[in-house]
DNA sequence: CGGTTTCTTGATTGGGATCAATAGGAGTGG
DNA sequence: CCACTCCTATTGATCCCAATCAAGAAACCG
């Protein structure tokens, strides 16, 4: 966990006060929402465990999955710009998070170089990936999107020391639909397309990858 | 410009060290690069005058054009994360910026409390932002998307003394496209569609808005 | 001016949406 | 443990919006 959200090269008494920054904790069950659209901001989030999804809401219902968070990744970090959360939070899993209150953390971010800029790193991250699902809505098709998906998802869960090549979806057709900019029935039928074509074995929430460097070719060429 | 870009409440003493900070100042002609993707960051820039397109390239050519940025806008938070830019900033007309390190804007955040706030408020704004744009590619039509993007436009121009319905386009029927997720001939398309429907009058780049209301019935409804 | 870029408009195509039906799992309570 | 229900996933048939292909026209610029 610390590899993944926290600075390197601190010092003892420093690892300390932010040990204590993140100490205030929380437990979610599978369809909680850890914050909701509209509600004031006061603390970002670090996962420890679990799996979340962000999304935006249109008026007329319409929903736009903004991202899928897995342990270590930080969650809230839209809420700075209005005091107001401006997504929703939902664990897709029992999840467990650390909260740290923002206004702490720019105090202590202004004592601790590092700190300070390891979380404008981060939110720059941020920026960078939103960028990268920008491209993907607005240039690519169905199976480049689902291949891009399936990569990033691999390379976030090797990350974490998990296999790169078989996991479980924590989220619906539905969910991935509606990050990807599809509806979830194209998901179920690429799904089923990379199946027969041997790039990947797919059932139901089981996902096994068997050939990346095939789901990378997907991703550059038309056709 | 300040109201746009500066926290408030500084003593004059902070608005000083501030003046100092962003002293270092450049133009660009219609089509210079600020930054280019993998480029060394060191600085971020404030737009002074004019107006800028950033975009992102894939390795076949295709390009998704991530914002398009106008006087009072900061450009170069991407390239935070890896201190190498990770996107391609191009004026799209004559432009001024400022350059502002970004060691000492680190330092002064430090010290000047309500600057450190800021900035962190505008890092958050562009991600609310992104998450708005994703919306937009992800779950709506042409014309919502044209639609949105012409209020946007309308609103960011009111808020800087200009007219809300009556101003230039400084980008291409290709550039909004990219940016849109469509193609030219479908913005152009949208742009006669909207002009027959008595919401805007466009010729080439001129544009007067007529029906702010009906732009924004658009926007909601399917049909 | 002449050349080039940009924009508009028409005809046709195609990828993904929509509509529809069924099957598979997961969770619940008896 | 099984039966029931509900949610989720798969697959087929058809439709439609935006992409593509194509041809001019308009504007910009050296």
């Amino acid at each position: 966990m610390r590899e993944l959200c926290l600075p390197l090269g601190l010092t003892e008494e420093e690892l300390q006060r932010l040990d204590d920054l993140v100490s205030n904790r929380r437990r979610l069950k599978r369809g909680d929402r850890l914050y909701s659209f509209g509600a004031p901001f006061d603390a970002i989030y670090a996962i420890r465990s679990g799996f979340f999804k962000t999304d935006v809401l249109l008026e007329d219902g319409r929903e736009q999955v903004t991202g899928f968070q897995m342990a270590g990744e930080l969650l809230g970090l839209d809420g700075i710009s209005s005091e107001h959360h401006t997504c929703n939070a939902v664990a897709l899993e029992d999840s467990e998070i650390c909260a740290i209150p923002f206004s702490r953390l720019e105090v202590l971010s202004r004592e601790i170089h590092t700190l300070q800029h390891h979380f404008h790193k981060v939110m720059s991250r941020e920026i960078v990936r939103d960028h990268g699902v920008m491209m993907l809505l607005g240039t690519m098709r169905a199976e480049e999107r689902l291949a891009a998906f399936l990569l990033n998802l691999s390379q976030r869960f090797t990350a974490r020391g998990f296999s790169h090549a078989d996991f479980y979806l924590r989220m619906t057709r539905e969910e991935i639909g509606s990050y990807l900019g599809l509806k979830l029935e194209t998901v179920s039928r690429t799904f089923s397309r990379f199946q027969e074509e041997g790039h990947i074995a797919v059932q139901q929430k089981h996902v096994r990858i068997l050939d990346v460097a095939g789901l990378k070719a997907l991703m550059n060429y038309r056709g």
